[in-house]
DNA sequence: TAACTTTTTTACCATTTGGTATAAAAATTA
DNA sequence: TAATTTTTATACCAAATGGTAAAAAAGTTA
């Protein structure tokens, strides 16, 4: 579609290209615990460590600064999301290692990515409203196949007769917890951040859950 | 601590009952869509039909107004949180009926009090700066006991060996996900709303993954 | 080095925001 | 009915907000 310059990386380039991820990642914290309307610019500038109108320079507007962050993290986990059919289709991977890999996948995705996974939370609680359209063209079709691919397993006797919308809507809820709420679970469990240990605890918990959900014996 | 006084029940008071009410109604579905900082005074006046001057009065600034209406939610939350704990100890329930009531109680929070859960993840999300001390003093304690209950039955073996706090952790996500999270399953379960069938099919699947994730037998 | 482009700074502004001060109106009580 | 309290409406304001206009500064290229 679009004529692919091939950028020269001059100084200014490459600086603007960190400037931009560094403005990227600010906001994105922001975002992630002001909400949208909670953040101002000249806020995300401080954190940026520029003006607030050279940060205007750099994104023109708030609500596209906003949709940047949205979809620069949508990359990241649609590609994660689509785990299940890519090696459902292609290797001959059982179930239940397909979906403990996809555990797997969705839990560290919480531990490494929680901002993303908060202004995501943010928007889809706040009515998903800069956001749905790509819900419908992007995740609906993939959920879709998802599912159907769950439902062949049914029919196969590879797993338990489970509702297979459902089940991904409670794994989603059950690794996601762990980014977006991780505050109550820092008070709950009495620390004052979430280690890489209570990380590969939860993974062990939602993944032992999950297999005896869909029937799989757990591994050891 | 502070003088009861016996309300006298004149036009003036009921009204003013009323209109409270009205007022945190309103508010709430604001905060839950906009969030703190998207909800002005003037659209919540405006939205409980009065001016933004005579909402002030009743509540004579936003944190107040927007801590009354979290306040107001975590009593019937908590309540039904707390409901492991009250009917583990008095009856002889077991583990298998206490679980699945508790799963049906918070699904139907979920589907009574969508606006009051989203406000609260919305707080939590954004690091929960009104409502940490409420959690370390009124969450906490109940969920240790909680989780000591769930203990002895794994001691007695009357559930498999799970681990209780992120057994916790999964039922609340699971549960609340239909709250907060409701507009991404509109779209992916192509439905402009979710109606009354999606939650009894919703608490059937989760109610079968946790019966089984505690080892416990589904009932048909 | 000169022309040109990109980046940064400075100055400004209209609108929205949460909130105050005050007086008018309505309801309650003595 | 008069005095008092509660409720509502009017007028206003300082601070913050998203954003524009324009020129200075820095970097790039011919």
């Amino acid at each position: 579609m679009a004529t692919v310059k091939t950028e020269k990386r001059t100084r200014q380039s490459i600086n603007r290209e960190e400037l931009e991820s560094r403005i990227l990642r600010a906001a994105e914290v922001l975002f992630a615990e002001k909400g949208y309307s909670g953040s101002s610019m000249e806020a995300i500038a401080v954190a940026a460590n520029i003006s607030k109108q050279n940060l205007i320079y750099y994104f023109k507007n708030k609500e596209l600064l906003y949709k940047r962050v949205l979809t620069e993290m949508l990359d990241v986990w649609i590609e994660k999301l689509s785990f299940l059919e890519k090696n459902g289709e292609d290797h001959q991977d059982t179930p239940e290692v397909i979906i403990r890999r996809y555990v797997r996948e969705k839990m560290q995705l919480s531990r490494l990515y929680p901002n993303g996974s908060k202004v995501f939370a943010h928007e889809i609680i706040s009515g998903a409203p800069m956001l749905k359209e790509y819900l419908v063209s992007h995740l609906k079709p993939q959920f879709d196949r998802d599912v159907i691919l769950v439902k062949t397993w049914i029919d196969q006797g590879l797993v338990e007769n489970i509702d297979p919308e459902h089940l991904f809507f409670t794994i989603w809820a059950a690794t996601q917890t762990y980014a977006d709420f991780s505050v109550q679970m820092e008070v709950l469990l009495g620390k004052p951040r979430l280690e890489a240990e209570d990380f590969e605890r939860a993974e062990i918990a939602v993944t032992d859950f999950v297999m005896r959900a869909i029937g799989a014996k757990t591994k050891a």
